[in-house]
DNA sequence: TAACGTTTGTTAATGAGTTGTTAACGGACC
DNA sequence: GGTCCGTTAACAACTCATTAACAAACGTTA
C-alpha cells in the first residue's frame, strides 16, 4: 500500500518543516504549501486522501479553503491546526464539514493517531469489494475499466486525460479546448462533444465515474 | 430514517442526564448506562452505531470497556469523555482506537457535531447532519447548503453571488437588474422573481439564511 | 375595514440555443 | 485499395432564460 497522500497547508514554516518531516517519517507523502490559494491550486491538480490546514494563513484563511474544499469533495477528511482554541472558532470549523480541530500547540504523536483514525476510515469506506475502477495509462493509451482494458486514440486519451487530472472541478469548453485542440473554433466544439460521448461510452460500465455536463459552460467529471 | 442509536456510559447522573436528554433531542437514540460492566453487557446485547464513554467509571474503566468492545467490533465509533486533560491519557485512548477524546468540560454542541463527524463516516449513520452552512464557489458553480452540493446556472449563480456579496443590506430591484441582468426593463424585472423564487428554493435546507422581499424597493438576503 | 390597484411568488409554456449521438467524409498511413 | 481516426454534418434531445398566467401579499384610499 503506498503512503497516504496529505496536503498540509501551513504558513509558519519552522513548525512546517518540523509537521512535514515528521509526517514523512511515518509514513505519509506530504504536500506542503504555505498559503491558501496555492493549497487550493495543489488540491485540484492532484489527488489527496486527507487535508492539515492551519487557521490562520495569509490571503485566503483554512476555513475558507476548506468551504473550496468542501464544496468538491464531501468525502475527504479535513483536520485543523490553529492557535485560537475560542470555542466558537471551534464549532464554526466543525460546521464546515471539518473532521477535527486540533489546538496548537498539539502533541505530533496525537496529530498522526487522528490522521490515522480518519483515513482508516474513509480507506474502510472506500475499498471495493471487488477489484473494480477506472485507470488510464497515458503512455501506452490504456484505459482499464473495472479490469477491462480498451485502447484510446490520442485524443481520447488527451481529452479523458484533462478531465481526469480535474475531477469535480467545473472545466470550461474553451479552457479544454485550448488545452486538447490548442484552438476553439466552433468546429473544434463540435467535436469535442464527439469525444465526450465516445469517452461516457467507454465509462459506462463504472457507475463510479461519469462525465457530466454544465449547460453553456462546460463539463465536470464525478467520481 | 431511524436516528442512530448511541451507547452512553457515564456515571455521573447529572452530566448522564443531560446529555442524554439533549442528544435525544437531536434526535439520537440513546441508551445510558452507569458502569463498565452494565455497558459492555449493553453492548452485547444490541446493536449501536457509536459509543460515548466516560474514562472513569466504577468498576470497569472506560479504557477497559474501549477494549472490550474494539475486540469485538473493529468499526464502531468510540468517543471518550474525561475530565483528565493529561496529554498521555489523550493518547492511550486514541491508542486504543478511540475516534476522539472530549475533555470535560466539553461544549455540548462540539460533542454533537463530532458525533455525527463519525456517523457520517460510518455507512449505517443515517441521522440528518447538523447544519454546515451554505457556500457558493463561483469558479464551478457550485453551491453547497449543509454540505449538499448543487450546481447552478449562470443566472442563478451571477443573481446568488450579488446578494450574498452584500448580506443585510438592502438591495433595490433596479441595481441588482442592471449589475446581472444589464438593464432593467419590466420583463427582466419579472425574471429576477422567478429567480429570487428558485434561489429560495435551494437555500430552503438551510435555515441560517433566507431571503426577504421589501415591498417596492428590492431584496435583503439575511445570514 | 372594504375595495382596489400594484407588487411579488410561483408554476408552467415557449423557444432559442446547446448538447448528445450517429453517420458520412476525407486525409494519412500502410 | 483498405483501415484508422479526427472532423464535419445532420438531426434528435435537452437545457434554461424568458414570458405568460394566475395567485397571494401589500399598501393606499375612501
Amino acid at each position: 500500500m503506498s503512503p497516504a497522500r496529505i496536503l498540509f497547508v501551513e504558513d509558519d514554516i519552522n513548525l512546517g518543516f518540523v509537521v512535514r518531516d515528521t509526517l514523512e517519517n511515518v509514513p505519509f507523502q506530504v504536500t506542503h504549501c504555505t498559503s491558501g490559494p496555492t493549497g487550493w491550486a495543489m488540491f485540484q491538480s492532484q489527488p489527496f486522501d486527507l487535508c492539515l490546514l492551519d487557521v490562520m494563513l495569509p490571503q485566503t484563511d483554512g476555513f475558507t479553503l476548506a468551504r473550496q474544499i468542501r464544496a468538491v469533495n464531501t468525502q475527504i477528511p479535513i483536520l485543523f491546526l490553529s492557535a485560537l482554541t475560542d470555542r466558537d472558532d471551534r464549532l464554526e470549523g466543525l460546521r464546515l464539514g471539518a473532521d477535527d480541530y486540533l489546538p496548537k500547540p498539539f502533541s505530533i504523536d496525537e496529530l498522526i493517531l487522528k490522521i490515522n483514525v480518519f483515513l482508516r476510515r474513509t480507506i474502510i469506506s472506500q475499498t471495493p469489494a471487488v477489484p473494480v475502477g477506472t485507470w488510464l495509462d497515458r503512455d501506452n493509451l490504456t484505459l482499464s475499466v473495472n479490469g477491462q482494458p480498451q485502447v484510446l486514440t490520442h485524443r481520447e486519451a488527451a481529452t479523458l486525460a484533462y478531465l481526469l487530472d480535474r475531477p469535480n472541478l467545473l472545466i470550461r469548453r474553451d479552457d479544454m479546448l485550448r488545452a486538447v485542440w490548442g484552438d476553439d473554433d466552433y468546429f473544434m466544439g463540435r467535436s469535442l462533444d464527439v469525444f465526450i460521448s465516445r469517452l461516457r461510452k467507454r465509462l459506462a460500465t463504472d457507475s463510479s465515474i461519469r462525465i457530466e455536463n454544465v449547460h453553456g459552460v462546460g463539463f465536470v467529471l464525478r467520481r
